[in-house]
DNA sequence: TCTGAAAACAAAAAAATTTTCTGCCGATGG
DNA sequence: CCATCGGCAGAAAATTTTTTTGTTTTCAGA
């Protein structure tokens, strides 16, 4: 499937705010409500939207707290990264994991309510991974960006 | 503002999926459309639901590669981190930016078409800052968890 | 305990939106 | 030349959102 530029245009805005009617959007991009319908539902089925979201405020929910982890595995071995996606799979504080190159093997996002709890999820759900041989925690102190948006 | 458990549950169900009728809603809590309907708009005015956005495909749009960043300023110094921080927040590519606790002073998160594209960006936006004194460049190669929803 | 005010809720009506249906128009290919 | 297909507009139908109205519940204070 291929995307015009009124695609694009379509996905911009729903991508910066997903309430948007199809009426505005449709006078945004010059078209009536029908082709733009259209539009947002073979973006829909062909995969270009995943999903719709509300996206909350961390902080006031308690989450103060946001920590990268960088996380070395004890073996480079199937096994062992198998049994590590499966745990942060499974960690609602993780928010996102990643299998990195360099000097580490993973690189996490965990959120936590202060640095206690953040100790606490720590010892209990990631020391304890036999997969694990060394983890660093990097403290957020202040949050300069944070978007969902793709550049298109 | 205090929330109730109704609220929390409100919440989740929007974070997961913020297309769901406040009809729905409303049949999953146990209550009428109108409850739910002022739940939610108290919920966005108190700033709990920051906004409704579309998640698209990255692979999808071409932004195959993920890359973190670690930076390092020339100079611990305020006009250093204005610098920095302005430029940053100009940058679509640069979808997350923190100031953290440790060894470096920030970690990015950049997306970009591929390996050449974004040493292009790394060339041409980042190491032209008279603010940067070193840049640590990290891969993503599979993404094992990725998610916006905050655990409540 | 009673009262009054405020909050939370239900039901229904009104307004707006989404979704479907019908048909038009231009481009394409047999 | 004409049939077909994709993209679009307009309108109707279905659904949802939003407002209105009124009831119930809660709770502080008399």
């Amino acid at each position: 499937m291929a995307l015009d530029t009124t695609d694009l245009s379509i996905l911009n805005k729903l991508q910066a705010n997903a309430q948007l009617t199809t009426k505005e959007i449709a006078a945004a991009v010059n078209l009536s409500v029908t082709p733009v319908h259209d539009r947002i539902r073979k973006l829909e089925r062909a995969g270009y939207i995943e999903r719709y979201v509300a996206l909350l405020n961390r902080k006031k929910l308690g989450k103060s707290l946001v920590v990268y982890c960088n996380v070395t595995l004890d073996k480079q071995r199937k096994e062992s990264f198998e049994e590590f996606n499966a745990a942060v799979s499974r960690l609602p504080e993780v928010l996102e994991c990643s299998v990195v190159s360099g000097s580490f093997d993973y690189l996490l996002k965990v959120i936590a309510n202060d640095v206690e709890a953040y100790n606490a999820f720590y010892q209990q759900n990631l020391s304890v991974l036999q997969s694990v041989l060394h983890i660093s925690s990097f403290f957020v102190m202040s949050e300069v960006k944070s978007t969902t948006e793709i550049p298109i």
